[in-house]
DNA sequence: CAGATGTCAGAAATACTGATATGG
DNA sequence: CCCATATCAGTAGTTCTGACATCT
């Protein structure tokens, strides 16, 4: 048991061995609670930008790999797909990303960057990138080089098949 | 730039060099991930339960702490006030905690589990203990102490003041 | 007075479930 | 036929914002 709790007054009453499976439960206690520190300090950078999260996710999606899909925004911003409908449409009404009216091949539907969606992702993006600095500023290189194995690791051992 | 992306067809138009400022960007990347792995396995084994994620990390919490208060749990559990009253309120009607009705000292109505409770956060635990533990299971005792340290230097990275 | 707490209300975004339809 | 996609509808849980009162 684990996975949550914080700061708040738990040192009454718990008080952690440092040995047993304490250790063990902490792993998702904290990385519940870096994710959740994340999530803070991208919101408060996003926020002058007039973005959440989950835009500025897809911003960057595209970004990175114009034309993708509604599905596959969804998938890669870890939303669903019905709210990710609703982000790109919020996007497309802002100017910031287009999208065809019609199928040109399947059922797909590409989404692309306007000009003003790329300005936007330039200077968010660099807001963004300065909150990932700050996070890893304390890890050296190799640390984060490990740090990212790790998580894949728990990633792999949480995905696979089992029963 | 990064937090965000997955598996789906990202490896057209991106191909990361293993090196630069790649890494530091994955780092936000795989976090998200792998919270998103631990939410869905948690979710699969709480449902049999007929518990959400946030009643379950009540339910841990009070059976770490007996007698939180209503925000102790909201910061515990990682969601607002507004949202735990109703988490509580749920756990309250089906037996699981019991709430004084006044306040015996302040306004904090310290909330605790019923014997049913901790029949369910023994039973349940059980599940959750087994998710972690294969989430942590391709890790050695020393990978996952430091997991632990660097998610803890990025947390503190992420809440310092700055500016 | 400041600060933490408990609670309420309304608006907004999101998730979940289920359903329909199209295309490979 | 199976699967992925796009989309819609309804319900529910969550967040955010703002507000007010109580207690230390």
């Amino acid at each position: 048991m684990a996975i949550l709790c914080q700061d708040a007054d738990m040192s009454q009453g718990h008080r952690p061995n440092d040995d047993e499976d304490v250790l063990e439960e902490r792993v998702g206690y904290v990385l519940k609670q870096a994710v959740a520190a994340l999530r803070t300090a991208l919101d408060s950078v996003l926020r002058p930008h007039d973005l959440t999260l989950p835009q500025y996710a897809c911003l960057e999606l595209l970004g990175r790999t114009p034309g993708l899909s509604n599905s596959q925004l969804a998938r890669g911003a870890f939303v669903t797909r019905q709210s990710m409908i609703g982000v790109v449409r919020g996007l497309q009404g802002r100017g910031l990303v287009t999208r065809p009216a019609v199928a040109a091949r399947g059922r797909s539907l590409p989404t692309r960057l306007t000009p003003a969606g790329q300005a936007l992702l330039r200077t968010a993006g660099a807001d963004v990138q300065d909150i990932e600095t700050r996070m890893v500023a304390g890890l050296g290189p190799e640390q984060r080089e490990s740090l990212v194995r790790a998580l894949s690791t728990c990633i792999a051992g949480l995905t696979q098949d089992h029963g």
